[in-house]
DNA sequence: TCAAAAGTGTTCCTGTTACACCCATGA
DNA sequence: TCATGGGTGTAACAGGAACACTTTTGA
């Protein structure tokens, strides 16, 4: 091994946060303090503290930003490229976290200069080669929502047919009919009704429903 | 930063290689000399070198065992429990590589007691965590082969559409339709005839078609 | 002439798509 | 009573699955 202990590699995680709000697929940024970066945006990262591995560093983060504890993670990929950053070798494994927007409050740490949600469609100047990592990261939700249940993840617990529709056609871009999506869903046997109401606008109130299995299997949902 | 520089972390590839032969899908392992793994078997991995990324390391593992410089490969997962190594902390970046049998010799360097190819169903005593790399790698490839062409990987330039069939057969771990997979595979274009005959056996000669695209394209085959 | 793998079409069935109207409520 | 989103069935179509025999060659 003996070469191998002169890397110097530090290792991090960062966190690609997904939500849909306002009508848009979003991903939380924070702005940037410290030089060369200083007020580009950026997805959540850090350094791993001592013995910790990065799913736990992706899970920290998360937190510390949104307050969310059991939101649906999973590894992206990781990042090597040696000159990804200017300060030295940074690699970085990067994660996808999904939450439900109701959830979550943003934190505002004193290390960044702000914190906000940015529709994916619509994104500022990123630090390092995030804009790379967000593309991965969007495309790799996109495919997942076609081939599993993970909208869950991004529902609070008791939804409509209509939210739960509206999520899939603002992630994948395209509209959806509502007889087909319906009948989808529920032969599918992805979510059942919990017998309440929403009642919220003039209009028909619309059944809540709630999903089977708050875990990810894979299905054919569209 | 200032903690992190006493991360400590060494950074490795690993590199799970694939092919079919014999009837079965079959992984590349070399057999360990170093203690504490003595007679142990592992996929082929190694600390990266100064300035290079994981990619090229596992590249350079490829070529190292089977010379083979141009297939495709991969980045799967990245592997970083802080136990997964006895020695340190060593975290390592997977990758997959698919390759024809036929294009390699596998080459056996005195690092290690032996090489050869494992079938995936009968795998011996892994080192480290490579038993659940392995599991992971083996799902990633059956999933990918359904919805994507990287069964070129596997196969010669010219092959006979009864070796792919065999191809997706053996990894699917399922029989196939003959003339329904022929009419799939030749209605996509995956394949296009070469003109040549392979005439081996006593029996009709098979047409060799190839592989119209020889890089990865998303499509559903099966 | 036999064995062995190559090659080839049609029917049935299932799942996907397209499509339009009535319902319950709050204002 | 009107505006708003909630909720429902059916027919046409396309793609997938099931299925058996003839062809070409070497031994």
């Amino acid at each position: 091994m003996g070469d191998a202990s002169e890397q110097h590699i530090k290792l991090a995680a960062d966190a690609v946060i997904f939500t849909v709000r306002d009508g848009a697929l979003m991903a939380l940024l924070i702005q940037m303090k410290k030089t060369p970066y200083t007020g580009m945006w950026a997805a959540p990262g850090g350094m791993i503290e001592q013995n910790e591995t990065t799913e736990t560093a992706a899970r920290r983060i998360l937190n510390m930003q949104t307050g969310v504890t059991d939101a649906h993670l999973e590894q992206l990929a990781t990042f090597d490229d040696p000159k990804r950053d200017r300060l030295g070798r940074v690699v970085s494994v990067a994660y996808v976290a999904l939450v439900s927007s109701e959830h979550v409050e943003l934190k505002t740490t004193e290390k960044y200069q702000d914190v906000r949600w940015w529709p994916v469609r619509k994104l500022p100047a990123l630090a390092y080669d995030h804009k790379g990592i967000l593309a991965v990261a969007v495309s790799r939700l996109r495919a997942k929502l076609e081939y599993t249940n993970v909208a869950w993840s991004l529902l609070p617990k008791k939804f409509t047919l209509s939210q739960l529709q509206e999520v899939y056609e603002i992630i994948l871009g395209r509209t959806v009919d509502k007889r087909n999506f319906r009948r989808k869903v529920l032969d599918l046997k992805l979510v059942e009704p919990t017998g309440k109401k929403s009642a919220r606008g003039a209009h028909r109130p619309a059944e809540l429903f709630k999903f089977k299995q708050r875990k990810m299997e894979y299905v054919d949902v569209m």
